[in-house]
DNA sequence: ATATAAATAGTCAAAGAAGGTCAAAAAATG
DNA sequence: CATTTTTTGACCTTCTTTGACTATTTATAT
């Protein structure tokens, strides 16, 4: 019996093709439709639809709330782009994470503002309230998604 | 599902950009044509068009009474930026971060993908690994960061 | 002038409408 | 049978809509 997770999974999928590129939910309508608490939702985003796998989430509460899933771009460029920001991994020093962006605007894959603006972002300085343990892994996050928004 | 807010607010913005930076609005003449209490009006008022929205607002009660919501008058760039990076204080929620953001677009002082990279850079999922008590501080550092580069 | 009525706008809290989190239970997998 | 994945549900947070009550200003009738 097919997994109600693949059911979901693959109706968004459906969704996102025929719109070329964006599926707009509704947690609790999608729920009901498939007969599943609204939770699960929740899972198959959170297992199917990362980053990693391409995808890139927005949603928003109250009244006329809504969930949107956007595929990212898959043309050429961002393939490589894509690439590069699943190799950066769960943790970046900012050495390192400083040595991707110069990489990226050395590519043209960013501009030297847009890489001004990330190095300001990730450097120690603005890391400085992060508890030691946890900072190279909120840099990874703050780089990984300020590149993911440019590709979405 | 489009949400009320959403359309009196867009239609409260063409009336200023229709008169060049002001809207005066009638609260009851306004909520009944949009079908809808008086005060979702104020709602409205005080969820998009305070002042770090960038928007002034004025009123008067009783006959021939009135909202006037104006559009606050920009400063040079640099003294905006440094303006706010003074005025942040340590301490800041995602909320109130992207809305001085998406004012500096507004006003064109950064570029819509600056404004994207810097919510990106912002936003709580980028911050999801600090610790909770921490968040808005390490929030506010990054900001701060951000637009100092640009002004340095 | 003064009191009263009418016309506005403001405040605040409750109800309603979404979505989020987390952990336990159940099912599938190897 | 141990591990991983999926399903479920209780509880939480955010945002919007609504309405009762309040405050202020102007108009009107003594």
């Amino acid at each position: 019996m097919a997994r109600l997770t693949d059911v979901i999974e693959t109706f968004i999928k459906e969704i996102i093709n025929e719109t070329g590129g964006e599926a707009e939910i509704q947690r609790n309508a999608l729920a009901s439709r498939f007969n599943c608490v609204p939770s699960q939702i929740n899972y198959v985003i959170g297992t199917r639809f990362t980053t990693e796998h391409g995808y890139f989430v927005e949603s928003r509460r109250g009244g006329g709330g809504h969930i949107k899933i956007k595929q990212i771009a898959v043309s050429k460029p961002y393939n490589r782009f894509m690439h590069l920001i699943l190799s950066i991994g769960d943790s970046i020093s900012e050495h390192a994470a400083a040595a991707h962006i110069n990489n990226f605007v050395d590519y043209m894959l960013i501009t030297p503002r847009d890489g001004m603006i990330m190095k300001a972002a990730i450097g120690s300085k603005a890391l400085k309230s992060s508890n030691a343990e946890n900072t190279d892994y909120i840099r990874a996050d703050i780089l990984k998604n300020m590149l993911m928004r440019l590709i979405v």
